[in-house]
DNA sequence: GTCTATAGCCCGATAGAC
DNA sequence: GTCTATCGGGCTATAGAC
């Protein structure tokens, strides 16, 4: 859909990559574009050539962030069958990136909420997420999942994942979510399951 | 446990309702002093006066927002018996707080997280969201709640809610939460309910 | 294309009259 | 206690050398 390439030069990546750390650390409005420069040995001149302004760069970020989880996404989704697989595919993705690349999932998950940019997508309309909402679809008319609208329960299922996720980001949960992922994915399972699990 | 009064003088509390709405419209640090000064009607002198720098008085809004939370959690849990009636009045409240006073919500959701001081308490440590766990924990030694860690559990709960809570905020959910919440809160339950569901 | 230097603006916090 | 006026600092974005 979007033209935008996940591997961009070298130098714009760099850009986007140091930027993204930052916006995290410190929020959007918090980094100053010298600590850029810094952080990615890129110059100011350099960095305006490639981006109109501050919050274009932020959007880049964003578009850049979206994209390279949707392409995971599609990936790990590679011999799931059912509903189930596919969903929990989606949660050890989300907790297999918040171990790796917790900028980027926090980053996807809430430092973006500060660029209120209106031509931004918000993240539960992006690829990623309306594939969950599709696949929860199926899942309803096969009868896996519980009857119901489905959007209200796609996003039970990632209010479960997410939220974990988050508290992890945020130092509250203190063990790695591999090591809790199976308890959490039945909670979010059996919120939505059409029928009971067998003990 | 703290000092803090939920009426606190006139003037002050002016300022409080003026800077948290403001904080949720543009961020932290999006907020300038003047702009506060107009949207309370209160001068640049008289907030100084009160709040020793624009940090200070973002961690007073969050407090306050906090104990205006757990008052109204306090209230809405007389009469309520079971596990199951308590964490459903948790989630009314946060659905009829997040349409009645979205600001509020929306600040103690996700605008706070701009406030990076050390001093600050983590959202699922405060004194609601630590009643709401131990509801789970009591709701587990009982048996109306699945075994498992209870921290787990009660974040499975509030991440279904609030994560609904957090998409009406952001205008993705386009009916009021009342006309859905008895899903969102079957969802929620189903997912750390012990027994399942009599259909 | 890439850099440095800086113009121009706005903000937080304070000083000092009332 | 409350106000207005302002200072010093730091920011974004640009200009212009290389």
């Amino acid at each position: 859909m979007q033209k935008r390439h996940i591997n961009p030069p070298k130098k714009i990546d760099l850009v986007i990559r140091a930027a993204r750390k930052l916006f995290v650390e410190k929020g959007f409005r918090g980094v100053a574009i010298p600590e850029i420069v810094k952080e990615s040995g890129v110059s100011v001149g350099a960095i305006y050539l490639h981006f109109d302004n501050k919050e274009k760069l932020a959007q880049t970020v964003y578009q850049y962030t979206l994209d390279q989880f949707t392409e995971q996404f599609s990936e790990c989704l590679a011999g799931r069958e059912t509903a189930q697989d596919k969903l929990s595919a989606f949660a050890e993705l989300v907790f297999e990136l918040t171990e790796e690349d917790p900028d980027m999932m926090e980053f996807m998950l809430s430092a973006c909420k500060e660029i209120r940019s209106h031509l931004i997508i918000p993240l539960c309309t992006s690829d990623a997420f309306t594939e969950v909402q599709q696949i929860v679809k199926r899942g309803i008319t096969s009868g896996d999942i519980k009857a119901g609208n489905y959007f209200l329960t796609a996003i039970s299922y990632t209010g479960v994942i997410l939220r974990a996720a988050d508290l992890r980001l945020q130092g509250i949960i203190e063990q790695p979510l591999h090591d809790i992922s199976a308890e959490l994915i039945d909670n979010a399972w059996s919120s939505i399951s059409a029928a009971p699990l067998p003990s």
